[in-house]
DNA sequence: CGACCTGTTGATTCTGCTCAATCAACGTGG
DNA sequence: CCACGTTGATTGAGCAGAATCAACAGGTCG
């Protein structure tokens, strides 16, 4: 579970956001972590307080309700910071979703980083805010389009898009049913607007008519 | 539009909310400016930079999507601070609901309290997660109740709960039709949980039945 | 091989939307 | 004062999109 310090990460792609590098330099990374498929990194309910920085690979974000309905708030992948927590305690969870290395940042919070801690903790909140549109204003067509160019965008927007997560956790993401997400993305492969070469492997073809589903 | 420093504002129940305090005392509070009934306090695409404080009355947060569609992602009340954004122009727009008290914070970002302006950033954060969960993954009857608990909470949790805007506002925030709404309305007070005494005025009847509907 | 998990597809149901009519409250102008 | 227009809320009828329930296919692992 915990790889030595002479570990070589892949470079994250976005590893210069502003603030961040500052960051890394600064909170005392610890070594990089490896949390295999499904690991729990944070627990609802679990003490808060650090940072987690993703070196590589994907982790969700996740609510879950007292009737066991989950609603995954965030997948973060490499290069961004997450474990934002209002209280003493998470009140999300986080897991790998397809093993992933983390960094554990034990930040001074009194410091004066905290400007660069603003800001990724404004930039999280601005891609809730989008992501409450999608869920509040779009069908599900509409969703399964933003998520494919958001996951485009991200992973250098090449017309190869990978999802590292499976069907249920792009339910849970998006406010459907994994039914409904494998029928839309038959739809959108029957249009032509897509291609699965594998069922965790998108080839955009169309990034127009997608776009257009998103405005 | 603008009143006199002399102004008394009703102190608003929250201003005791851990940094918001300091962060009054320090940030340069400009006098306050009354914004009347959707009078709009910044616009999408304006400037970002100073934040706002609500001395009284409600605000509304709102995305407007190309094709017309509106998403409420916030209303703000007596206490509260609104205004972050990731890049230099607004994301979002802000309007008054049912006029406001706004106090413009011109925060010197580099300084000591932006271990406040973190805090207040999270906890915008918090909330819109919350609200994640209450679009993605309840129903109509469900997401009712949710908000009249949440205002319930806000306004003292008195049985009594004032309504400020309107009921295409609740739509657009809770990701609904105003049909939907009326209606839902009309069936919380059939199975006696609320009554209407006025069209913005609801008391609620039973807190246990609305809880249940939220676990 | 069989058990299991993930994904796909089909049939049916149902929630919430669309379209439309009606009503109440309010302001304006004659 | 009343006729008129406007705006917001309510209610109804019918429809559509997504959920639910169910069957089945393919892959993996014991």
């Amino acid at each position: 579970m915990h790889i030595q310090p002479n570990f070589r990460a892949p470079a994250p792609a976005n590893c210069n956001e502003p603030g961040v590098s500052h960051l890394l330099h600064t909170a005392q990374p610890a070594a990089v972590s490896l949390y295999p498929e499904n690991a729990v990194i944070y627990a609802q309910g679990d003490a808060a307080g650090p940072l987690y920085y993703v070196e590589f690979g994907t982790v969700r974000i996740c609510r879950m309700s007292a009737d066991g309905r989950r609603q995954i708030t965030a997948f973060h992948t490499a290069g961004e910071v997450f474990g934002f927590e209002v209280g003493a305690e998470h009140q999300s969870y986080a897991e790998s979703v397809d093993g992933a290395g983390i960094r554990t940042l034990r930040v001074n919070r009194s410091g004066d980083f905290d400007s660069s801690l603003l800001k990724l903790a404004v930039r999280s909140l601005a891609r809730t805010q989008d992501h409450l549109m999608v869920l509040g204003r779009r069908s599900a067509n509409e969703r399964l389009a933003a998520l494919l160019l958001d996951l485009a965008e991200r992973q250098g927007s090449t017309g190869l898009v990978h999802l590292p997560m499976q069907r249920n956790d792009i339910a849970d993401y998006l406010g459907l049913t994994f039914e409904t997400v494998s029928r839309i993305l038959r739809c959108l492969k029957d249009s032509r607007i897509i291609r699965l070469s594998s069922v965790s492997e998108v080839e955009i073809l169309d990034f127009e008519a997608l776009q257009a589903m998103c405005d």
